[in-house]
DNA sequence: GTAATATATGAAACGGGTACCACATCAAGT
DNA sequence: ACTTGATGTGGTACCCGTTTCATATATTAC
């Protein structure tokens, strides 16, 4: 494998100057120019990516933390992300968590050990507080509000439009409100923050909810879970229209009515089903983090979500 | 920051010491590993995984080279990619194409420039031959048959199924078969099986047919184009489930009377709407191209698709 | 008792670039 | 004529590990 010294030496010239026709960087007559390239041709020569980023002490290459591939908005999400970052020259690294905080504190150790610039959590199950540690070893992006943290992120302002969306269902006259979450209350912001939207137009908690449902099935399963209780929803405040669709096809294939619904992502589904939707605007989102991925500030970027009624 | 001649010094042994408790291996007394350890976490110090790359000449990134994710085979794919991928301890790096032959060079340069241990093409617009000379670089891998290349590929048994459901479709008593692709025959090799396929049963080239569909919008689209043939499609044959939601979503808005249709890839809004579907199970091929990838085998791993009729 | 082998450690080359600094020219400005 | 600044090029430290080879001591085997 030829490197830059061996160029250097064919070409009777030293590896800066070389250097220098690799980058066009510099002082740099045409003669030199014009006998290296001629070299490097001849060798059919490529300067190595690893040692480049070695010395100069960057990758271009931004993890995504993503708990998994099913997510509700990993689509809109991931877009925004590669649009931004093929545009800057950035390489997108996909990094599974599965929720699980040993693997999320890998991938920050790996930031530490320099295989990213900067990692974005699109969603965490560690403490907010321990990102802050690691920030000095590159940028971490977070996809919610970081309160009183300093940690940059890009994240879509849900509080009002859930408030906004309960208040809509509310004067709608629907009471019995089923409401399906991914996570529990205690571990996901997305979770906590729902809950208190509805309690705050409901002035109650929930008594029909489920916090593990992230896909067409298991919103259909939840459904079965439902019509065990006492308590009917006659309304399904679902996390996805992807969701959504599989809590009404429980409602059809057993040949119950089906109540009236709200999905989140306004994915395809909600679409077609013409189900009311929240959109969170995550294509955006995913192009704030990766911008701020890229710049290395430190700031809060909140991108406004929007209810789409139907 | 601190490095292992830094280790080195402060235990006072050799760096190939600090680097034998790093990883653990070779002849290691006790006493130095205890050492050695103790200074490590006094200073906080990790490896850096980029001079652990140059050195080992091995990054365990792969790249996954993608026209866009709008495409209908992404999700499947790219979870089955990740799965595999997170099991053996390597990256997915997300590398988008946009169909553009500069682009796709570009990504292949990266693999010479040590960027990547291997790429996975999952769609192309170069040609297969070109892949050839840049395997001595990597292990390459296309997600569709290289016929008498020899190129590592994981891919779908299309033409049987493509040949089962066109054979089912003139079966029902359909002659005007619309045919909605994503790019044209001479570029790609789905488009021909698709039309090989068509043509074996019907005997005939299709006369209405769409060439750049990718999206729901795309389908909804075509639909309007179709209307201005003199003939009209009495089957929607899509490329994605998906696809063909948009297009049947044409026909009830302009209060048409809706065609049958068969989608692919098992999306869900196929299962919601119940339009039958082939599977072409790219999550499989997913797993089994990046396992290619990470061994490096040159051989051709076919996988079953089916005809999903409802 | 001595050769053979296992164990422990270090020196230094190697992987392959980047970039700072020094040095040498040469032309323009005063 | 002399200073100044632009231009061109080289030397070399630096980024930070891994790995081969040599050396030294400790066991074990015969």
């Amino acid at each position: 494998m030829t490197n830059i010294h061996d160029i250097a030496r064919l070409s009777g010239y030293s590896v800066s100057t070389v250097s220098r026709v690799l980058n066009n960087s510099g002082y740099l007559s045409d003669t030199a120019r014009n006998k290296i390239q001629k070299i490097i041709e001849e060798q059919d020569y490529v300067p190595n990516d690893v040692a480049r980023d070695l010395s100069r002490g960057k990758t271009y290459n931004v993890g995504i933390v993503l708990p998994h591939t099913k997510h509700p908005y990993f689509t809109h999400l991931i877009k925004g992300i590669m649009e931004t970052a093929f545009a800057k020259g950035y390489h997108v690294v996909l990094l599974p968590s599965l929720y699980n905080a040993d693997i999320e504190n890998q991938y920050l150790e790996q930031l530490r050990r320099k295989s990213y610039d900067a990692l974005i959590f699109t969603s965490r199950g560690i403490p907010l507080k321990r990102l802050l540690k690691y920030q000095k070893y590159g940028s971490i992006i977070c996809c919610e509000n970081p309160g009183d943290y300093q940690i940059a992120a890009a994240y879509s302002l849900r509080s009002k439009t859930f408030t906004e969306a309960f208040s809509y269902v509310k004067n709608q006259g629907y009471h019995e409100i089923g409401i399906l979450l991914s996570r529990p209350r205690e571990s996901s912001t997305t979770s906590s923050l729902t809950l208190a939207s509805y309690e705050a137009v409901y002035g109650a908690t929930p008594k029909i909810i489920n916090t593990s449902v992230t896909t067409y099935q298991d919103g259909y399963n939840a459904m079965a879970g439902f019509q065990k209780n006492e308590k009917k929803p006659d309304f399904i405040f679902a996390n996805g229209d992807d969701v959504a669709a599989g809590a009404r096809q429980y409602y059809l294939d057993n040949e119950l009515s089906v109540p009236a619904m709200m999905g989140q992502e306004n994915q395809l589904s909600g679409n077609i089903l013409n189900i009311p939707t929240i959109d969170h605007h995550f294509h955006e989102v995913g192009r704030k983090a990766m911008e701020l991925a890229i710049s290395g500030e430190i700031k809060m970027i909140p991108i406004n979500s929007e209810l789409i009624k139907r």
